[in-house]
DNA sequence: ACCTCCTGGTGACGCTCATCACACCCAGCC
DNA sequence: GGCTGGGTGTGATGAGCGTCACCAGGAGGT
């Protein structure tokens, strides 16, 4: 057997050992076997393209592992990133339940493991399975939660330096309380223009500045937080 | 028997008139049965508060009949309208089902008919029924995607014109290939700037711009496009 | 070694729009 | 009549940041 990407593939959603309570498919034994029999499993490399946005839904991707990165793109060609999706997400469920076009692009970040599900399929699979549907109709929520999140950042905040410090601040939420919080990850200048919606010399200065200030510091892949009630203030909380 | 807001209150939706195919409660028999006998109708007037973001979700609110402002406000006082709710959508849905604090405060914008469901019944209710349950995960995903769209208006447009330019084609969309259409809209130039994200003046400005290219004119509650390939080649389409 | 591509860093310029300030109109109300 | 108060129209000003332009460093390929 080969391990093309890096790690094994998990077949077997019944015994498979990624899941955790979050996920989408932390389901009731019933449920599982079902979705178990109506998914393909593959791995996929960086930088594959799942969907495009304005393609008629073929159905859900579950992410097992890895990140993705939700995007969509103007007409003039500018990206803005929605987020990065995490393992225990469904990638593409509002398109697949309302029967509407994408309206995300979704692109592997890193090598992934997703299951796949075909549109009929997995409505059927939530028509026969209540506890399914209550858990997907969860997951959309709370998609439309970050979503508000970010419209709420995007509108509501003044300043470039405002919207990344919310950012730097989102991303170090779960490190709770640690003197100098330091967070992983592999995204850049650019993509982070992307995320909070300005350019990336703007984000480039702004960094510098929060170095220079002994604010914050993002060193290769690493960010490190140095004064958190700096960033707070910034945000106006 | 009173009408106090003007019209009659509907208190049986099994022989409810207002229902049409796209609304929520637009269900099978046995389902919307049940669904009548959870949920309290009652009427509002302009202005009534549902609830305010951050309050613990108590339930739903089904809209009936009426207009409802949904917002956001930041810790300064500025206020982002996120939608306006028309009839035949659940209110706080996403708080209800995730549990997780109303993220948005709903005002009424009119006199409105609405029904109450609690929180406990009606998650009770999706459980038992499962077509009912889609549906609430159709209404998710559709939130999501005006979320998005709003994404997009405020971080991938560079002007306050060509963000305003999208609203006016937003809400012309359902007027089709009228010369000239017309939509009333109840909403003053405030409420426009806190739904496009900038300024009241700025709206203002922009709109006697349009109105001096013969572009556009509001007058009153009533706007009418004159001409709409300037709008469309504003928003870059 | 070289070249090339991508990312990060920085300066200069200028447009957009938020903000403040005020003036006008039309209500409703005392 | 003369208030007040909410909505609208308009000018002046200046901060913020998008854009262009260019350079430096590093990774990877040949």
């Amino acid at each position: 057997m080969g391990s093309p990407y890096g790690f094994e593939l998990v077949e077997n959603c019944v015994i498979c050992k990624l899941r955790s309570d979050s996920f989408f498919c932390s389901l009731p034994k019933a449920a599982l076997e079902a979705f178990d029999r109506i998914k393909y499993s593959a791995a996929y490399p960086a930088g594959a393209v799942l969907f495009v946005e304005g393609q008629s839904p073929r159905g859900i991707y579950m992410l097992c592992k890895g990140r993705v990165k939700m995007s969509t793109t103007s007409a003039e060609g500018k990206t803005l990133i929605l987020k990065i999706a995490q393992p225990g997400e469904v990638l593409g469920m509002h398109a697949t339940v309302s029967g509407t076009p994408y309206e995300i692009t979704a692109e592997t970040g890193q090598p992934c493991q997703l299951n796949f599900v075909k549109r009929d399929d997995f409505l059927k699979f939530l028509q026969q399975h209540g506890d399914a549907c209550l858990k997907a109709a969860q997951h959309l929520s709370k998609d439309c939660q970050s979503a508000y999140q970010q419209i709420r950042s995007l509108g509501l905040s003044h300043s470039a330096p405002e919207r990344l410090a919310r950012l730097l601040l989102e991303w170090t939420a779960s490190t709770h309380d640690q003197a100098e919080p330091k967070v992983k990850l592999a995204l850049t200048h650019e993509e982070i223009a992307q995320i909070i919606g300005t350019s990336r010399e703007t984000v480039t200065r702004v960094l510098a500045d929060f170095r220079k200030r002994q604010v914050a510091v993002l060193k290769g892949s690493t960010l490190t937080i140095r004064n958190k009630s700096v960033l707070e203030k910034l945000v106006g909380a």
